[in-house]
RNA sequence: GCGCCCGUAGCUCAGGUGGAUAGAGCACCGGCCUUCUAAGCCGGGGGUCGCAGGUUCGAGUCCUGCCGGGCGCGCCA
């Protein structure tokens, strides 16, 4: 919901356009409205005058003062002033305040908005065979407020987890267990009782890539063993299917830490077994979309040729000597020796999404939310006593969040969808991208890795699951909980461990979440141990602070005077409105309302650009407003009773905006500090 | 070689579909706790926005070409 106001004004300004110069909504310049730098300069500033200036052949002066005087009464708009070529408008602050603060902290869409398609996010899809790192938080903190942010704008969300339960990693601590430490299935089982499973894998996997390196023959091990779980019906198998859901059920413990849920657990092996490769190349075959390679190097594998991104240049120059036909413009979908490669499951998956596939799984309660909620997975055969299902898949919109490295198989996707004639859907079919958390050098040494020449001479170090390189997402979450604990117990020293522990958790959250937010997706994160661990600043815990101050005003309005906080505004349309129009300082109180009013505008914006920095960066910008705020005035202490109320107003109507910003960075805010 | 991304203060980063004087955090220096929490606030120094052209009334933002860095482009997954 963008403020109805910049509607209005749209509106008004169209008219008051044609009125003024004839012209009509086929002529229509782009109306933008944005913020004058300072408040004394109105509320809404319009650079439509210099938009117009080249074509009526009139200074932008001129033209901005005959809008402001055709402009008429815009409800809402209490003035309207034409300033060096600007049209700045200024609302009525009573009546925007007023109606503001009867609405609460912002919420999920209560209903679908008009319009508004299924939508599939898939995030988070960690190789079930270790603990998660910190590079898998990025993505789940960019998916889980994609999610949040989507159904905020009231889309309806479907979030997956994707499980790849039959690739080389698992494998390879399968290998692991058995041929590094000679372990079978029950045994396995005995160390996953007994321990941190993830970060046994997470030490073991690591062992096994340094196994490899020592004698690169061993790499037949791996691959025989792959098979063997692609197979199916083995101990490999077995001992694959036991480690993969362990480690998942270890990996939405930690995400739940982090507030972050699914859906819906779709695995890769069900999309084997259920052969939706099958019928995914059926359809591929069918449409044209990929054939039977008959010569040159690629001879027996059927391949999908490769759209250019410029098809209209190609077009003339049939002449020019089209001499080996670029191969690498087909992409081998089916080897010649008949076996499918991962595009061909990774097609056949997005197909099922978008309800094109014309096959389902079957499903299973695989665990359920703290707050008793199902978590569904997918699963081959139809399993009795399981509760009704929701309807999974079918969508028709799909974001696959997942980092930038991945962008040529997420394009190929799409041009799976087009070539076999979905062409919404392939538009519809969007890669949410971001790039890869790295670490400091410092960090990276910190961490006992000793850096070679090479990691030196560049700006950051990988993260390297096969190295044992990285942080732990566990490891990072404990040791921010660990710090906030102490700071929380230093300033609340009546608190009982159990809620000292609660709020360092919720501050730890933050934490995390605000610095895998505030960095824009097109950025290499290179995460520093100690910047990450810092709670001042630009940090969550700092917008965290901001809300709790506020909430403590009145908490202690209740304490001292026994009043609450509905009660204690509801007096305001009979109150003096001195303290809003100005006074003394200003138009600091008025900033402080304007700037909280941004949450839509901004969530939507967030979506529509897919950029959730702005969100960040918004929710601190407030917090340091509110912050200045509350250090130069009084609230309770104030005197004057009409400045006093509009005050805790302001201070309320920011703290339900901020507290909606936090809860689409799936943010809480502790009682106390 | 081709494609995508990044380059803004000492460091890390923001700068909606081009708009008013390029901002923040960290670090550094100096102030502010008998008052609603100092995880805070106020002030200070710090900028050829990688370089060169172009479009525009107006360019950090758009276009072209360079320079520097990262990633991707397998019958691996």
């Amino acid at each position: 919901m963008i403020l109805p106001v910049h509607d209005l004004v749209r509106e008004r300004i169209t008219a008051a356009l044609s009125r003024q110069y004839g012209i009509g909504a086929d002529a229509l310049p782009a109306i933008v409205i944005d913020y004058p730098p300072t408040r004394e300069l109105g509320d809404l500033a319009l650079p439509i005058a210099f938009e117009l200036a080249r074509r009526l052949r009139k200074a932008p002066r001129a033209i901005a003062e005959e809008i402001a005087g055709a402009l008429g009464d815009v409800p809402g708009i209490a003035r309207v002033e034409a300033t060096r070529g600007y049209l700045n408008l200024y609302l009525d602050r009573k009546a925007f305040l007023g109606q503001r603060l009867a609405t609460g902290v912002p919420a999920v869409a209560a209903r679908p908005a008009p319009g508004a398609v299924k939508t599939i996010v898939e995030h988070t899809a960690i190789n079930p065979n270790k603990a998660a790192h910190i590079g898998h938080l990025r993505n789940s903190a960019l998916g889980d407020t994609l999610v949040r942010a989507l159904r905020f704008r009231g889309v309806p969300v479907e979030v997956q987890n994707y499980i790849d339960d039959t690739g080389v990693q698992v494998a390879d601590v399968v290998v692991g267990f058995r041929q590094l430490e000679r372990k079978d299935l029950a045994d396995i089982r005995a160390i996953a009782d007994s321990t941190r499973f993830d970060f046994y894998c997470w030490d073991l996997y690591a062992r096994v890539a340094a196994w490899y390196e020592e004698d690169k023959s061993r790499l037949q091990v791996r691959l025989d063993t792959l098979h063997d779980i692609e197979q199916g019906g083995n101990e490999a198998a077995d001992i694959a299917a036991f480690i993969a859901d362990r480690i998942v059920r270890r990996h939405l413990v930690t995400m739940a830490r982090m507030n972050v849920q699914y859906d819906l657990l779709a695995w890769e092996g069900d999309i084997l077994r259920l052969h939706f490769w099958a019928r995914a190349f059926e359809i591929l075959e069918d449409k044209g979309a990929v054939f039977l390679q008959s010569q040159g190097r690629l001879a027996g594998c059927w391949v999908m040729p490769i759209e250019d991104e410029a098809p209209e240049a190609a077009e003339e120059d049939e002449a020019a000597p089209a001499v080996d036909e670029d191969e690498s413009r087909e992409k081998v979908i089916v080897r010649s020796n008949g076996t499918v490669t991962y595009v061909g499951k990774d097609i056949a998956y997005q197909f099922w999404k978008f309800g094109v596939l014309g096959k389902d799984f079957n499903y299973r309660v695989f665990s359920r939310r703290a707050d008793g909620e199902p978590v569904w997975a997918t699963c081959r055969e139809p399993i009795s006593g399981q509760p009704p299902h929701p309807p999974f898949g079918g969508a028709g919109a799909v974001f696959n969040v997942i980092d930038v490295r991945q962008s040529y198989l997420q394009k190929l996707l799409k041009q799976a969808l087009k070539a076999v004639g979905h062409r919404d859907e392939a538009e519809r079919s969007v890669h949410f991208s971001y790039e890869m958390v790295a670490l400091t050098h410092n960090t990276a040494r910190q961490l006992g890795y000793t850096l070679s020449a090479e990691d030196a001479a560049r700006p950051f170090v990988e993260v390297s699951g096969r190295k044992g390189l990285g942080v732990k997402a566990d490891d990072l979450l404990d040791l921010l909980m660990k710090k906030a604990g102490e700071e929380v117990e230093k300033r609340n020293p009546d608190l009982s461990a159990d809620d000292t522990r609660r709020i360092a958790e919720e501050i730890a959250v933050a934490a995390v979440r605000y610095f895998m937010i505030r960095f824009s997706r097109g950025k290499v994160i290179a995460f520093d141990i100690d910047e990450a661990l810092n709670f001042e600043g630009e940090s969550g815990p700092y917008l965290q602070y901001a809300v709790v101050r506020a909430n403590n005003i009145f908490q202690k309005l209740r304490d001292r005077e026994g009043v609450g906080e509905a009660e204690f505004l509801s007096p305001l349309r009979d109150t003096p409105t001195e303290e809003l129009s100005g006074g003394a300082h200003g138009h600091d109180l008025w900033a402080l309302v304007l700037e909280a009013a941004r949450l839509d505008e901004v969530a939507e914006q967030a979506v529509r650009t897919l950029e959730f920095s702005v969100l960040a960066k918004y929710a601190f910008g407030l917090a340091q407003t509110f912050n200045a705020f509350y250090h130069r005035f009084q609230i309770l202490n104030e005197e004057r009773d009409d400045a006093r109320r509009w005050r805790a107003a302001a201070v309320s109507y920011f703290r339900n905006q901020l507290t909606g910003a936090l809860n689409l960075m799936g943010i809480p805010v502790p009682p106390r500090m």
